[in-house]
DNA sequence: CACCATTTAGACAGATCGGTCTATCTATTT
DNA sequence: AAATAGATAGACCGATCTGTCTAAATGGTG
Protein backbone atom coordinates (compact mmCIF):
# COMPACT_ATOMS: atom_id res chain seq x y z
CA UNK A 1 0.00 0.00 0.00
CA UNK A 2 2.08 2.85 -1.22
CA UNK A 3 -0.23 5.59 -0.19
CA UNK A 4 -2.15 4.97 2.53
CA UNK A 5 -5.81 5.85 3.48
CA UNK A 6 -5.51 8.65 5.51
CA UNK A 7 -3.18 9.63 2.90
CA UNK A 8 -5.22 9.09 -0.66
CA UNK A 9 -7.82 11.43 1.79
CA UNK A 10 -6.14 14.14 2.46
CA UNK A 11 -4.82 14.49 -1.29
CA UNK A 12 -8.62 14.42 -2.35
CA UNK A 13 -9.94 16.34 0.18
CA UNK A 14 -7.74 19.07 -0.99
CA UNK A 15 -8.40 18.88 -4.74
CA UNK A 16 -11.76 18.99 -4.00
CA UNK A 17 -11.69 21.75 -1.36
CA UNK A 18 -9.74 23.82 -3.88
CA UNK A 19 -12.15 23.44 -6.42
CA UNK A 20 -15.26 23.85 -5.24
CA UNK A 21 -14.57 25.32 -1.83
CA UNK A 22 -14.93 23.10 1.93
CA UNK A 23 -18.84 23.87 2.55
CA UNK A 24 -19.40 22.70 -0.66
CA UNK A 25 -17.96 19.44 -0.53
CA UNK A 26 -19.62 16.29 1.23
CA UNK A 27 -17.77 13.73 3.58
CA UNK A 28 -19.11 11.54 0.99
CA UNK A 29 -18.17 12.98 -2.08
CA UNK A 30 -14.47 12.18 -0.66
CA UNK A 31 -14.52 9.17 0.49
CA UNK A 32 -15.81 7.68 -3.32
CA UNK A 33 -13.31 9.50 -5.05
CA UNK A 34 -10.44 8.18 -2.45
CA UNK A 35 -11.76 5.01 -2.30
CA UNK A 36 -12.08 4.39 1.49
CA UNK A 37 -14.46 3.31 3.85
CA UNK A 38 -16.31 5.75 5.23
CA UNK A 39 -14.91 4.33 8.84
CA UNK A 40 -11.70 4.84 7.64
CA UNK A 41 -12.06 8.13 7.36
CA UNK A 42 -13.27 9.19 11.00
CA UNK A 43 -10.61 6.56 12.12
CA UNK A 44 -7.98 8.73 11.21
CA UNK A 45 -10.21 12.29 11.70
CA UNK A 46 -12.74 13.05 14.08
CA UNK A 47 -14.78 14.94 12.03
CA UNK A 48 -14.68 16.33 8.52
CA UNK A 49 -12.95 19.98 10.09
CA UNK A 50 -10.31 18.27 11.11
CA UNK A 51 -9.48 16.59 7.86
CA UNK A 52 -9.88 20.29 6.59
CA UNK A 53 -7.14 21.19 9.14
CA UNK A 54 -4.79 18.92 8.10
CA UNK A 55 -5.13 19.62 4.47
CA UNK A 56 -4.74 22.82 5.14
CA UNK A 57 -1.53 22.42 7.52
CA UNK A 58 -0.54 20.71 4.47
CA UNK A 59 -0.80 22.84 1.66
CA UNK A 60 0.47 26.06 3.91
CA UNK A 61 3.63 23.78 4.39
CA UNK A 62 3.61 23.20 0.81
CA UNK A 63 3.68 26.48 -0.42
CA UNK A 64 6.12 27.80 2.28
CA UNK A 65 8.46 25.48 0.71
CA UNK A 66 7.43 26.34 -2.73
CA UNK A 67 8.01 29.93 -1.65
CA UNK A 68 11.37 29.08 -0.24
CA UNK A 69 12.77 27.30 -2.97
CA UNK A 70 11.99 30.43 -5.34
CA UNK A 71 13.75 33.04 -3.01
CA UNK A 72 16.59 30.48 -2.43
CA UNK A 73 17.31 30.81 -6.26
CA UNK A 74 17.26 33.97 -6.80
CA UNK A 75 20.42 36.12 -7.10
CA UNK A 76 19.37 39.00 -4.88
CA UNK A 77 16.52 39.98 -2.30
CA UNK A 78 14.91 42.48 -4.85
CA UNK A 79 14.81 39.73 -7.34
CA UNK A 80 13.74 37.56 -4.59
CA UNK A 81 10.60 39.09 -3.86
CA UNK A 82 10.14 39.41 -8.12
CA UNK A 83 10.10 36.07 -8.29
CA UNK A 84 7.34 35.29 -5.23
CA UNK A 85 5.25 36.80 -8.00
CA UNK A 86 6.65 34.83 -10.71
CA UNK A 87 5.28 32.10 -8.48
CA UNK A 88 1.92 33.32 -8.22
CA UNK A 89 2.02 33.29 -11.70
CA UNK A 90 2.57 29.90 -12.24
CA UNK A 91 -0.02 29.26 -9.48
CA UNK A 92 -2.25 31.19 -11.56
CA UNK A 93 -1.62 29.45 -14.91
CA UNK A 94 -2.65 25.64 -13.58
CA UNK A 95 -5.91 25.03 -15.57
CA UNK A 96 -7.94 24.68 -12.27
CA UNK A 97 -6.99 27.54 -10.17
CA UNK A 98 -9.46 28.74 -8.31
CA UNK A 99 -7.55 31.41 -6.48
CA UNK A 100 -5.68 31.44 -2.59
CA UNK A 101 -6.95 28.42 -1.22
CA UNK A 102 -6.36 29.91 2.41
CA UNK A 103 -8.37 33.65 0.65
CA UNK A 104 -11.28 31.26 0.02
CA UNK A 105 -11.23 29.19 3.48
CA UNK A 106 -11.30 32.65 5.16
CA UNK A 107 -14.21 33.71 2.71
CA UNK A 108 -16.48 29.92 3.80
CA UNK A 109 -15.92 29.97 8.09
CA UNK A 110 -17.63 32.03 10.25
CA UNK A 111 -16.37 34.63 12.61
CA UNK A 112 -16.49 31.66 14.87
CA UNK A 113 -14.69 29.26 13.44
CA UNK A 114 -11.27 30.03 15.45
CA UNK A 115 -9.51 27.10 14.41
CA UNK A 116 -9.34 26.92 10.72
CA UNK A 117 -9.34 31.01 11.01
CA UNK A 118 -6.51 31.07 13.08
CA UNK A 119 -4.81 28.28 10.23
CA UNK A 120 -5.33 31.04 7.65
CA UNK A 121 -3.86 33.60 9.51
CA UNK A 122 -0.52 31.75 10.30
CA UNK A 123 -0.23 31.47 6.84
CA UNK A 124 -0.63 34.86 5.58
CA UNK A 125 1.59 35.91 8.70
CA UNK A 126 4.17 33.44 7.08
CA UNK A 127 3.85 34.66 4.07
CA UNK A 128 4.37 38.19 5.20
CA UNK A 129 7.15 37.66 7.20
CA UNK A 130 9.12 36.50 4.46
CA UNK A 131 8.49 39.59 2.23
CA UNK A 132 9.88 41.47 5.45
CA UNK A 133 12.75 39.62 5.73
CA UNK A 134 13.07 40.42 1.74
CA UNK A 135 12.18 43.97 2.07
CA UNK A 136 14.46 44.67 5.18
CA UNK A 137 17.81 42.86 2.65
CA UNK A 138 17.13 44.82 0.08
CA UNK A 139 17.59 47.60 2.72
CA UNK A 140 13.24 49.07 2.58
CA UNK A 141 12.93 52.45 5.33
CA UNK A 142 10.23 50.12 6.90
CA UNK A 143 9.68 46.71 6.02
CA UNK A 144 6.92 45.82 7.76
CA UNK A 145 4.78 48.44 5.82
CA UNK A 146 6.63 47.34 2.86
CA UNK A 147 6.15 43.98 3.50
CA UNK A 148 2.36 44.88 4.04
CA UNK A 149 2.02 46.42 1.19
CA UNK A 150 3.73 43.74 -0.87
CA UNK A 151 1.40 41.12 0.60
CA UNK A 152 -1.70 43.20 -0.79
CA UNK A 153 -0.24 43.32 -3.93
CA UNK A 154 0.20 39.71 -3.88
CA UNK A 155 -3.55 38.56 -2.45
CA UNK A 156 -5.25 41.08 -4.92
CA UNK A 157 -3.00 39.76 -8.25
CA UNK A 158 -4.42 35.94 -6.79
CA UNK A 159 -8.26 36.83 -6.42
CA UNK A 160 -8.36 39.36 -9.72
CA UNK A 161 -6.60 36.62 -11.80
CA UNK A 162 -9.31 34.53 -10.48
CA UNK A 163 -12.15 36.59 -10.90
CA UNK A 164 -11.12 37.57 -14.50
CA UNK A 165 -9.50 34.05 -14.80
CA UNK A 166 -6.23 36.33 -16.57
CA UNK A 167 -2.97 36.84 -15.76
CA UNK A 168 -2.62 40.38 -16.46
CA UNK A 169 -3.57 41.53 -12.54
CA UNK A 170 -0.42 39.68 -11.53
CA UNK A 171 2.04 40.87 -14.51
CA UNK A 172 0.82 44.37 -12.90
CA UNK A 173 1.01 43.51 -9.73
CA UNK A 174 4.64 42.42 -10.45
CA UNK A 175 5.34 45.66 -11.50
CA UNK A 176 4.22 47.60 -9.03
CA UNK A 177 5.86 45.53 -6.20
CA UNK A 178 9.36 46.65 -8.22
CA UNK A 179 8.07 49.79 -7.80
CA UNK A 180 8.01 49.83 -4.34
CA UNK A 181 11.31 48.38 -3.90
CA UNK A 182 14.20 51.18 -2.90
CA UNK A 183 16.17 51.38 -5.55
CA UNK A 184 19.19 49.24 -6.18
CA UNK A 185 23.09 50.59 -4.74
CA UNK B 1 -46.30 48.87 3.75
CA UNK B 2 -43.63 50.65 4.10
CA UNK B 3 -40.95 47.95 3.65
CA UNK B 4 -42.38 44.97 1.55
CA UNK B 5 -41.67 41.59 1.69
CA UNK B 6 -39.51 41.18 -1.46
CA UNK B 7 -37.47 44.37 0.53
CA UNK B 8 -37.07 42.50 3.76
CA UNK B 9 -36.24 39.51 2.09
CA UNK B 10 -33.26 41.11 -0.08
CA UNK B 11 -31.91 43.12 3.22
CA UNK B 12 -32.03 40.40 5.28
CA UNK B 13 -30.35 37.69 2.81
CA UNK B 14 -27.87 40.52 2.25
CA UNK B 15 -27.06 40.94 5.60
CA UNK B 16 -26.71 36.66 6.20
CA UNK B 17 -24.44 36.25 3.02
CA UNK B 18 -22.43 38.41 4.04
CA UNK B 19 -22.29 37.20 7.47
CA UNK B 20 -21.33 33.45 6.90
CA UNK B 21 -21.38 33.25 2.67
CA UNK B 22 -23.94 31.99 0.21
CA UNK B 23 -23.21 28.51 0.75
CA UNK B 24 -23.74 28.89 4.46
CA UNK B 25 -26.90 30.46 4.55
CA UNK B 26 -30.57 28.27 3.97
CA UNK B 27 -33.97 29.01 2.91
CA UNK B 28 -35.17 28.75 6.59
CA UNK B 29 -33.15 31.08 8.05
CA UNK B 30 -33.90 33.86 5.00
CA UNK B 31 -37.33 33.67 5.70
CA UNK B 32 -37.71 33.14 9.48
CA UNK B 33 -35.17 36.80 9.86
CA UNK B 34 -37.38 38.12 7.42
CA UNK B 35 -40.34 37.13 8.75
CA UNK B 36 -41.93 35.89 5.03
CA UNK B 37 -43.65 33.11 4.10
CA UNK B 38 -41.77 30.37 2.51
CA UNK B 39 -43.70 31.43 -0.56
CA UNK B 40 -43.38 34.68 -0.58
CA UNK B 41 -39.65 34.25 -1.40
CA UNK B 42 -40.84 32.18 -4.35
CA UNK B 43 -43.43 34.04 -5.41
CA UNK B 44 -40.73 37.48 -5.60
CA UNK B 45 -38.11 34.90 -6.81
CA UNK B 46 -37.61 32.29 -8.55
CA UNK B 47 -34.57 30.20 -6.63
CA UNK B 48 -32.48 30.98 -4.22
CA UNK B 49 -29.45 31.70 -6.84
CA UNK B 50 -31.88 34.70 -8.21
CA UNK B 51 -32.39 35.56 -4.84
CA UNK B 52 -28.49 35.98 -4.40
CA UNK B 53 -28.34 37.64 -8.35
CA UNK B 54 -30.92 40.12 -6.69
CA UNK B 55 -28.78 40.78 -3.33
CA UNK B 56 -25.58 40.94 -5.18
CA UNK B 57 -26.52 43.40 -8.18
CA UNK B 58 -28.24 45.67 -5.82
CA UNK B 59 -25.08 45.73 -3.04
CA UNK B 60 -23.24 46.51 -6.24
CA UNK B 61 -25.34 49.33 -6.69
CA UNK B 62 -24.78 50.77 -3.68
CA UNK B 63 -20.96 50.18 -3.83
CA UNK B 64 -20.33 51.82 -6.71
CA UNK B 65 -22.58 54.81 -5.06
CA UNK B 66 -20.63 55.50 -2.57
CA UNK B 67 -17.12 54.87 -4.30
CA UNK B 68 -18.86 57.81 -6.77
CA UNK B 69 -19.38 60.23 -4.05
CA UNK B 70 -16.26 59.76 -2.45
CA UNK B 71 -14.79 60.61 -5.09
CA UNK B 72 -16.57 63.39 -6.34
CA UNK B 73 -16.41 65.51 -2.70
CA UNK B 74 -12.05 64.77 -3.38
CA UNK B 75 -10.36 67.96 -4.29
CA UNK B 76 -8.62 66.30 -7.40
CA UNK B 77 -8.20 62.58 -9.08
CA UNK B 78 -4.75 61.62 -6.70
CA UNK B 79 -6.64 62.46 -3.42
CA UNK B 80 -9.81 60.82 -4.85
CA UNK B 81 -7.71 57.74 -5.60
CA UNK B 82 -6.87 57.70 -1.77
CA UNK B 83 -10.00 58.87 -0.70
CA UNK B 84 -11.20 55.00 -2.42
CA UNK B 85 -8.92 53.94 0.22
CA UNK B 86 -10.29 55.66 2.93
CA UNK B 87 -14.01 54.01 2.22
CA UNK B 88 -12.25 50.66 2.44
CA UNK B 89 -11.27 51.40 5.91
CA UNK B 90 -14.34 52.57 6.90
CA UNK B 91 -16.03 49.92 5.53
CA UNK B 92 -13.47 47.43 7.42
CA UNK B 93 -13.86 49.16 10.37
CA UNK B 94 -17.36 48.32 10.90
CA UNK B 95 -17.79 45.28 13.48
CA UNK B 96 -19.57 42.58 11.52
CA UNK B 97 -17.18 43.45 8.48
CA UNK B 98 -16.19 39.71 6.93
CA UNK B 99 -14.15 41.14 3.82
CA UNK B 100 -15.15 42.37 0.24
CA UNK B 101 -18.17 40.47 -0.43
CA UNK B 102 -17.66 39.89 -4.19
CA UNK B 103 -14.80 38.09 -3.07
CA UNK B 104 -16.40 35.59 -0.85
CA UNK B 105 -19.24 35.38 -3.46
CA UNK B 106 -16.29 34.25 -6.01
CA UNK B 107 -14.92 31.93 -3.57
CA UNK B 108 -18.28 30.46 -2.67
CA UNK B 109 -19.31 29.78 -6.41
CA UNK B 110 -18.14 27.08 -8.53
CA UNK B 111 -16.45 27.37 -12.27
CA UNK B 112 -19.83 26.61 -13.64
CA UNK B 113 -22.21 28.79 -11.45
CA UNK B 114 -21.81 31.60 -14.86
CA UNK B 115 -24.51 34.20 -13.55
CA UNK B 116 -22.95 35.15 -10.02
CA UNK B 117 -19.36 34.79 -11.71
CA UNK B 118 -20.66 37.72 -13.46
CA UNK B 119 -21.91 39.66 -11.41
CA UNK B 120 -18.59 39.65 -9.55
CA UNK B 121 -16.43 40.23 -12.67
CA UNK B 122 -19.13 42.96 -13.45
CA UNK B 123 -18.17 44.53 -9.89
CA UNK B 124 -14.87 43.83 -10.04
CA UNK B 125 -15.01 45.88 -13.78
CA UNK B 126 -16.45 49.18 -12.23
CA UNK B 127 -14.21 49.11 -9.39
CA UNK B 128 -11.45 49.52 -12.05
CA UNK B 129 -12.69 51.33 -14.50
CA UNK B 130 -13.46 54.06 -11.69
CA UNK B 131 -9.61 53.61 -10.95
CA UNK B 132 -8.95 53.84 -14.36
CA UNK B 133 -10.54 56.95 -15.25
CA UNK B 134 -8.69 58.81 -12.00
CA UNK B 135 -5.26 57.53 -13.30
CA UNK B 136 -5.90 58.80 -16.50
CA UNK B 137 -6.74 62.41 -14.88
CA UNK B 138 -4.04 61.84 -12.74
CA UNK B 139 -1.43 62.17 -15.97
CA UNK B 140 -0.30 58.53 -15.63
CA UNK B 141 1.42 56.84 -18.47
CA UNK B 142 -0.50 53.95 -18.49
CA UNK B 143 -3.53 54.41 -16.68
CA UNK B 144 -5.15 50.64 -17.35
CA UNK B 145 -2.13 48.91 -15.84
CA UNK B 146 -2.30 51.36 -13.06
CA UNK B 147 -5.86 50.64 -12.56
CA UNK B 148 -4.92 46.88 -11.83
CA UNK B 149 -2.42 47.61 -9.63
CA UNK B 150 -4.38 49.91 -7.04
CA UNK B 151 -7.39 47.21 -7.41
CA UNK B 152 -4.89 44.69 -6.25
CA UNK B 153 -3.81 46.88 -3.79
CA UNK B 154 -7.82 47.21 -3.16
CA UNK B 155 -8.87 43.93 -3.06
CA UNK B 156 -5.57 42.62 -1.20
CA UNK B 157 -5.71 45.22 1.44
CA UNK B 158 -9.61 44.53 2.43
CA UNK B 159 -8.98 40.63 2.34
CA UNK B 160 -5.82 41.40 4.32
CA UNK B 161 -7.85 43.20 6.56
CA UNK B 162 -10.60 40.93 7.40
CA UNK B 163 -8.25 37.98 7.90
CA UNK B 164 -6.10 40.25 10.24
CA UNK B 165 -8.74 41.99 11.81
CA UNK B 166 -6.87 45.54 11.42
CA UNK B 167 -6.55 48.18 9.64
CA UNK B 168 -2.88 48.00 9.23
CA UNK B 169 -3.46 46.74 5.43
CA UNK B 170 -5.63 48.96 4.45
CA UNK B 171 -3.16 52.26 5.77
CA UNK B 172 -0.13 50.47 3.97
CA UNK B 173 -1.87 49.68 0.75
CA UNK B 174 -3.38 53.43 0.65
CA UNK B 175 0.55 54.69 1.04
CA UNK B 176 1.34 52.05 -1.76
CA UNK B 177 -0.89 53.90 -3.73
CA UNK B 178 0.10 56.80 -3.31
CA UNK B 179 3.52 55.72 -4.13
CA UNK B 180 2.20 54.27 -7.37
CA UNK B 181 0.55 57.45 -8.40
CA UNK B 182 2.71 59.82 -10.95
CA UNK B 183 4.05 62.89 -9.05
CA UNK B 184 1.92 65.39 -8.92
CA UNK B 185 2.49 68.76 -11.38
C1' DC C 1 -3.14 -22.04 11.57
C1' DA C 2 -4.73 -18.83 14.83
C1' DC C 3 -4.76 -14.14 16.37
C1' DC C 4 -5.49 -9.38 16.05
C1' DA C 5 -5.87 -4.93 14.12
C1' DT C 6 -7.41 -2.58 10.27
C1' DT C 7 -10.44 -1.81 6.44
C1' DT C 8 -14.41 -2.66 4.05
C1' DA C 9 -19.49 -1.81 2.43
C1' DG C 10 -23.45 -0.25 3.71
C1' DA C 11 -27.49 0.45 6.77
C1' DC C 12 -28.94 3.84 9.74
C1' DA C 13 -29.98 8.21 12.44
C1' DG C 14 -31.28 12.91 12.86
C1' DA C 15 -30.91 17.07 10.80
C1' DT C 16 -31.12 20.29 7.06
C1' DC C 17 -31.30 21.42 2.27
C1' DG C 18 -34.13 23.76 -1.81
C1' DG C 19 -38.48 23.67 -3.52
C1' DT C 20 -43.76 22.52 -4.10
C1' DC C 21 -48.36 22.52 -2.61
C1' DT C 22 -52.62 23.42 -0.03
C1' DA C 23 -55.75 25.77 2.62
C1' DT C 24 -56.62 29.78 5.35
C1' DC C 25 -56.46 34.53 6.12
C1' DT C 26 -56.33 39.57 4.85
C1' DA C 27 -56.89 43.63 2.28
C1' DT C 28 -58.02 46.16 -1.58
C1' DT C 29 -61.16 47.02 -5.42
C1' DT C 30 -65.47 47.18 -7.64
C1' DA D 1 -71.13 43.05 0.11
C1' DA D 2 -68.79 40.30 -3.23
C1' DA D 3 -64.87 39.27 -5.75
C1' DT D 4 -60.16 39.05 -6.36
C1' DA D 5 -55.26 38.94 -5.45
C1' DG D 6 -51.62 38.27 -2.47
C1' DA D 7 -49.65 36.76 1.94
C1' DT D 8 -49.68 33.40 5.51
C1' DA D 9 -48.27 28.91 8.17
C1' DG D 10 -46.91 24.71 7.69
C1' DA D 11 -47.15 19.91 5.83
C1' DC D 12 -44.66 17.59 2.60
C1' DC D 13 -41.15 15.85 -0.99
C1' DG D 14 -36.78 13.77 -2.28
C1' DA D 15 -32.19 14.65 -1.70
C1' DT D 16 -28.19 15.46 0.91
C1' DC D 17 -25.59 16.38 5.05
C1' DT D 18 -22.28 14.70 9.08
C1' DG D 19 -21.57 11.14 11.93
C1' DT D 20 -22.40 6.21 14.22
C1' DC D 21 -22.70 1.42 14.17
C1' DT D 22 -22.40 -3.43 12.62
C1' DA D 23 -20.71 -7.37 10.49
C1' DA D 24 -17.92 -9.30 7.10
C1' DA D 25 -13.51 -9.32 4.70
C1' DT D 26 -8.61 -8.60 4.80
C1' DG D 27 -3.77 -9.06 5.75
C1' DG D 28 0.36 -9.25 8.53
C1' DT D 29 2.53 -11.63 12.63
C1' DG D 30 3.23 -15.11 16.05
Amino acid sequence: MQDSAAERLMTTASRLFQDRGLARVGINEIIRDAEVARMSLYNHFRSKEDLACAVYARLSEARRAAMDAAIESAADPGAAILSLFDLAATLAAKERFRGCAFINLAAHIGADDERLLTLVRQHKTAVRDRFEVLASRCGASAPSVLARQLLALWDGALVDAHIERSLDPIRAARAAAQHLLPAPA
